[in-house]
RNA sequence: GGGCGACUAGCUCAGUUGGUUAGAGCGCUCCCCUCACACGGGAGAGGUCAAAGGUUCAAGUCCUUUGUCGCCCACCA
């Protein structure tokens, strides 16, 4: 049976073949019993990019998603996944006014329903190129439009949602100061603000007071807001001042008359200590407008010109006005002075434009009812947040959370469930469109133009997704869900608002636990993002490296805590270890041809019940090699299934590299391969029979990590008839008769006796090929035996001619000796191809760490203190270290001798 | 202004509750194109764990201070 197997692994020509499979079947048929034994693993997905495109930073959410699922999925649990397509949300909106305008039209010319339907174009479009990218890199992903949030079944469980809350109060209508983003056209909450400290000015202004020679001085940031202002403030106690509390100043360009008011608010220290009021354009200043009853002026247009209330300022730019304003106040001599001045400016997020406060009629949403019970859920452990210390920042967030600012005025989202009749503004709100006001019974109503922000329907994605309010067969299996993965930049936007809604509503957590991974950062450190392009696109890399290399690259640096700088080395390791196992594979089934020529099948040898029973024994035993490689691959086992269960995927990643490489290639098939030759063709069957069934479970063992290259050899072993995927086989399970410590033991001093010879020809100036005589000594007549037994094996892999076993002592003249506590070895060779300043240099540094070692280990041994307060288990294991270490400082102190005399 | 994190080999990073000579990958040096694999094999070199102090029988690991870098939060005009 011939099996044509390229030299190197080409991902290329394997992936597309498995990503359907990963779709359709492998991850969403899971065991239908399973539940019934409590064995459900669901897991909510964050939403990829809207925009359309992928990008790594995403990739490592569904690489450690799919990581958990398909490791859960063969360890016989039921598994879903909750996939979040899409926001509904400026972004959105924003990309396709962009593309509108590019064709020279103007979305508010279309009007809303014909700009809606250009965003569903849009989004089929690039969600079915994400669809099909993402198929490209294996991602199981369910894409439908019946998902998207903007579904109607999800719109109506939106509406649901805010109906309820405004039934409760929780939702209200305000007029607040609100971040106004001039660019994007919208209110922003304030967590789609970002702060940046920037060098700025402060202007100082005379303001002249009415009916005296007087001025009185105000320091200000942004001078162009002064033509909104309806008061100036000091502090009550600020004696400069007193005298003139209660007067009135006239406000410079604009000739207004405004009050004098005395606020505790304000900061003697700052400025000139007086402060210029500006209610609708500043926070502070609208809290001190409502004390004081002041007028709010909002002197603005949506996108930042001056209006009509600027008088002759109107139709200025916000920034061309500040520029006039500060001319025409130098001009009249009313600019005292200008100072440097750095503060931290508000920039939106999305547009990094300057965000402008402004007074305005939002929706709110009363976040202290909801916070407290999500606080309570997570200090319970109801949640379980992980890493740990992300825990505090949640509480910390929680405990000072501020009213949140639902609407959005975009016309791509959920609109607000609001009507007003036109007669007298009465607000009805209702789950249906309501045909009379519920408070005057007018006919006349229309809706609020405004939509909800996103992350309003996107924090109810747990169970809008599994038919809440409806006790549906989904909702009651998967909710609440196992898990919820994401990057812990998304922890208040989305995390919070999931937890806090999906216990209002289902009285339930919507989560048992979040895992809050790293960022991913470029080569040069800047963090991926989606809005700002700096993401590496994963097909490009998945092209070159191939899906599962970067997968497991991703994988392998995922310790929680640190962000992941993702570099072309690494990603070229992970993909040597691809062709690594690649070319294990070859070297099996193009090996197996010479065996099968013989009349033995591979289905003989490896099928799934032979498979199972390994290992196999020979005359009566297992050899040491095979137990040695099962006692590993439990070990490995048990790490791994540890590590996954504490999202520690790095470890995992490392120990499967580790058993599989170091492990498997480079000491079990090696040492096997004669065996495989081996003319007693029962010898030669066992060692096929455990070699396959090694190599079948570190496939399902690596699985979860490297689904394609597992699945594409996986096929290539004999399965059970019916079979279709590994993802529905068994994961290693560390069964008892694998645990074998006399074989580690045993097999580790094969290995060092190797090492040992290995290097002393290493040292030796003589051709590579040369096969050379050497020696091995021991007291220990069981070490003896040992190496006596795997005689054979040694002299191969350290390339000697014969290796002479005896009990005495090995003389270092013409030779080289290694030693430790255990045994010595020597290869003789004539002095010439020996380096002796070499050897007696590494000796005398030998020793000295040697003696470092000793030194502090006697110095710590003869401390009572010590004695008795130290477990007794270190204590005895010093002990033995100690004379292990005082026997090798003897040996390596005699060679030296040797050496000495001998020159 | 508050809070958090990082600082370990030339580079990128591991190091779970403090415990016996601190690990990996890449890079580097030397030897090998040995019939699975040069995306490979073999053997090496390389670290006073940012600095100082403290707790302890014992500190990379816990505490304090300092330095450098990064992140998040915050209405001081």
């Amino acid at each position: 049976m011939a099996r044509e197997i390229a030299k190197a692994y080409e991902p290329q020509q394997i992936e597309p073949r498995w990503a359907e499979f990963w779709v359709k079947e492998a991850l969403f048929k899971a065991d239908p019993n399973a539940e019934k034994h409590g064995k459900v693993f669901s897991i909510v997905i964050p939403p990829p990019n809207v925009t359309g495109s992928l990008h790594i930073g995403h990739m490592l959410d569904h690489t450690e998603i799919d990581i958990l699922t398909r490791w859960h999925r063969m360890r016989g649990y039921n598994t879903l996944y909750l996939p979040g397509m899409d926001h509904a949300g400026i972004s959105t909106q924003r990309v396709v006014v962009r593309q509108l305008a590019e064709q020279g039209i103007d979305y508010r010319k279309l009007g809303r329903e014909e700009f809606e339907k250009r965003v569903w174009q849009w989004k089929d479009e690039s969600g079915g190129a994400i669809l099909r990218q993402m198929r490209q890199i294996g991602e199981s992903c369910d894409w439908s439009r019946e998902k998207f949030t903007l579904s109607p079944e999800l719109s109506r469980v939106v509406r649901e949602v805010f109906v309820r809350l405004y039934e409760e109060n929780l939702i209200y209508r305000g007029h607040y100061l609100t971040n106004w983003c001039p660019v994007c056209l919208t209110v922003l909450s304030d967590l789609e603000v970002l702060h940046e400290e920037r060098q700025g000015h402060l202007w100082h202004i005379k303001y002249p007071v009415a009916g005296t020679q007087e001025f009185l001085v105000v320091a200000t940031t942004r001078p162009e807001t002064m033509l909104g202002d309806t008061a100036v403030a000091v502090h009550p106690e600020d004696e400069r001042y007193e005298h003139l509390v209660g007067k009135k100043a006239l406000l410079p360009l604009m000739n207004r008359e405004i009050p004098i008011i005395a606020d505790e608010m304000v900061d003697r220290e700052f400025g000139t200590g007086a402060v210029k009021i500006t209610p609708a354009h500043d926070p502070n200043d609208f809290e001190a407008g409502r004390r004081h009853h002041l007028q709010e002026i909002d002197i603005m247009t949506d996108d930042g010109h001056m209006n009509a209330a600027a008088g002759a300022y109107a139709g200025l730019e916000r920034f061309e006005a500040r520029k006039k304003i500060v001319e025409d106040l130098k001009a009249q001599g009313l600019l005292e002075k200008v100072s440097e001045h750095t503060h931290a400016i508000a920039l939106c997020e999305r547009s990094k434009t300057i965000v402008e406060p402004r007074a305005s009629t939002q929706w709110f949403c009363k976040m202290k009812p909801l916070a407290e019970p999500a606080i309570a859920a997570v200090e319970r452990g109801e949640i379980h947040i992980v890493p740990d210390n992300r825990r505090e920042e949640y509480f910390n967030w929680m405990r000072n959370i501020r009213d949140w600012t639902l609407s959005r005025q975009l016309w791509w989202g959920h609109r607000i469930p609001a009507w007003y009749c036109q007669e007298h503004q009465h607000v009805t709100v209702a789950r249906e469109t309501p045909v009379k006001c519920s408070t005057c019974g007018s006919q006349n109503l229309t809706q609020d133009p405004d939509v909800l922000d996103t992350w309003f329907s996107s924090g109810l994605w747990p169970f809008s997704t599994l038919g809440w309010p409806e006790a549906t067969p989904d909702y009651k299996t998967y909710y609440p869900t196992s898990l919820l993965i994401t990057a812990y930049d998304i922890l208040f936007f989305w995390v919070a608002r999931m937890i806090m809604l999906g216990i209002h509503f289902t009285k339930q957590v919507p989560f048992r636990a979040v895992y809050l991974h790293s960022l991913v950062r470029t080569a040069s450190g800047e963090k991926m993002s989606k809005s700002s392009g700096t993401g590496l696109d994963p097909v490009v890399l998945n092209q070159r490296y191939g899906t599962d290399a970067m997968r497991f690259c991703l994988a392998s640096m995922a310790a929680p805590g640190t962000d992941i700088v993702l570099s072309d080395d690494r990603l070229a390791g992970a993909r040597n270890f691809a062709n690594k196992i690649w070319n294990a594979a070859r070297f099996l089934f193009m090996n197996l041809d010479k065996f099968e020529q013989g009349g033995t099948t591979l289905e003989e040898l490896a099928a799934p019940e032979v498979r199972a029973k390994a290992p196999y024994a020979f005359n009566g035993g297992v050899p040491l090699v095979d137990g040695w490689l099962f006692a590993r691959l439990a070990d490995t086992v048990a790490l791994v299934n540890n590590a996954l269960a504490n999202y520690r995927f790095h470890e995992a990643a490392q120990g499967v590299y580790q058993f599989f490489w170091g492990d498997f290639c480079d000491w079990y098939i090696e040492w096997v391969k004669p065996e495989l030759q081996n003319v007693d063709r029962e010898r030669a069957a066992v060692a096929w029979k455990n070699l396959f069934a090694a190599f079948d479970a570190a496939l399902r063992l690596l699985h979860p990590l490297m689904p394609f290259l597992t699945e594409e050899l996986w096929h290539q072993l004999p399965q059970r008839p019916g079979t279709k995927s590994i993802a529905l086989d068994t994961y290693p399970e560390p069964r008892p008769d694998w645990k074998n410590a006399a074989a580690l033991e045993q097999f580790a001093l094969v290995q060092e006796v190797t090492v040992a010879l290995r290097n002393i020809r290493a040292e030796m100036t003589v051709d590579a090929k040369k096969k050379l005589a050497a020696e091995f000594s021991s007291a220990d007549g069981k070490t003896r035996s040992v190496i006596e037994s795997n005689c054979e094996g040694i002299v191969r892999l350290a390339m000697l001619s014969e290796l002479k076993i005896s009990a005495g002592h090995l003389p270092q003249a013409g030779g080289i000796v290694r030693s430790t506590s255990q045994f010595n070895v020597r290869i003789a060779h004539s002095a010439e191809v020996v380096d002796i300043a070499a050897e007696k240099l590494r000796l005398r540094k030998e020793i000295e760490g040697l003696e470092k070692a000793i030194a502090s280990k006697e110095k710590q041994l003869g401390d009572a203190t010590f004695r008795s307060r130290a477990p007794e288990k270190i204590v005895r294991g010093m002990e033995a270290t100690l004379t292990e270490q005082k026997l090798e400082l003897q040996k390596l102190r005699k060679r030296l001798d040797e050496l000495d005399k001998a020159a």
